[in-house]
DNA sequence: GATTTAAATGATTGATCAAAATAAGGAAGC
DNA sequence: GCTTCCTTATTTTGATCAATCATTTAAATC
């Protein structure tokens, strides 16, 4: 995983705050003070300030001038928007990760999906997704575009507040319809089949983002009949 | 509106170096320091360090820990990556905006563009470059995806400190050469013709990144052979 | 040229300031 | 009498600053 312990507050602490989000551990709407994390983390609130600044600067946090910041509450709109950017930006990812795959990248991926499979079935969610970004990212890294990944990375950290609408249902569907999509990767990049890698990438965005949206679509409309 | 600069300092610091690296006021390889920065925008270090953390973080400046930022020197292999990966973003926002455009902003465009005709005609560096940026960010603007825009700007600031390289002989061979492709774009834009316009954002990219690459190569080759 | 010392510089802290949210109180209206 | 709304005071909280600490660069000395 990456976590590389910097000795530089503010990274730790964006490290710490990025794993968390991902992890889905933070809910959309829920609102982080930075007086309140950093008596958390014990230190001052000057790294904890500038730690929040970089997550509200990428837009995974929302932040009001002189305001705290809160986990924003995405609109289907803005999940549609989420969506079409990380299907072209991570397809496109994909395409070049698969060309220059190696059957060492291919066996790591395989190692991890194993995992994975492992904390699925247990039900360990949280290990589940931190193995489902490990995957993924031991992929891009193939590419070796640090710029590309840290973009990437800043778009997984948007979507992860909305990660937990996907357990279990969407997950359990998704395993039954789809196979072992993460294993047709590792050998697609074993092939360098960049088209067939590209194509699993593109059916697991397009399809886990249209589910969560259908969800947060849902759940608008309940709330309005409620009042 | 009374005052469009930002009520947070560590904002108006991010701003206006951005909008300095932008027009290529720094050299790569330039040192930046914090406590120098301060005394000449007078204030205290702290908003200063977290507008440069910012840009850091987003890869346009490059700081080792405990060290002070500088402008990186990109090798012609990360120019390829850069150009590689504003190939597929920019063209994407340009298709995506040419679909939403609408005659408004094709006028917006044209504006832009005779603004920017006149700049040049003057031999006026700093308002050409302004334009340019104006121009394009006018038209992705148009595809109405914030988190697109702002993962363009931060590719445009990496690309800056080498927008001096293009003046003037590479500007003068592509008036020459391509014609009036801003007007093309903006026809494109009128026309509702995807295809055109993101072809127009491809040649641009490519021709420039390329020119830019073929440059620092040949810098390094001298360099190297003056020891 | 290597080692030690001094200066420069970034990181962190705690204090202070300002703005916003919250709580409290009271007046007006029903 | 009760509620509602507005005003005011208190508390919370973020931004900024200045001082201190730690590390790195440079300067100086041997």
């Amino acid at each position: 995983m990456i976590t590389p312990t910097t000795a530089v507050l503010r990274d730790q602490v964006y490290d710490r705050l990025g794993a968390l989000i991902r992890g889905g551990h933070f809910s959309p709407g829920e609102k982080i003070t930075i007086r309140d994390l950093a008596k958390n983390l014990s230190m001052s609130p000057t790294p904890v300030r500038e730690a929040l600044y970089r997550l509200i600067s990428e837009g995974v946090l929302q932040g009001e001038v002189n305001r705290s910041a809160v986990v924003p509450l995405l609109m289907p709109e803005q999940i549609a928007e989420l969506k079409d950017i990380r299907l072209h930006i991570e397809c496109f990812a994909a395409e070049r990760a698969a060309l220059k795959g190696t059957p060492e990248i291919a066996d790591a991926l395989r190692k991890t999906s194993e995992k994975l499979k492992t904390a699925r079935a247990a039900g360990d969610r949280r290990t589940d997704i931190a193995l489902v970004y490990k995957f993924q990212f031991e992929l891009y890294a193939a590419c070796s575009m640090p710029d590309l990944i840290r973009i990437i990375n800043s778009l997984w950290l948007k979507t992860g507040p909305y990660l937990n609408l996907l357990y279990p249902h969407y997950i359990a569907s998704i395993s039954a319809g789809r196979g072992d999509w993460r294993e047709r990767i590792a050998s697609g990049v074993e092939k360098r089949d960049a088209a067939a890698v590209a194509e699993e990438i593109r059916l697991d965005i397009d399809q886990a983002l249209t589910y969560i949206s259908s969800i947060i679509t849902a759940a608008a409309l309940l709330n309005q009949t409620r009042g």
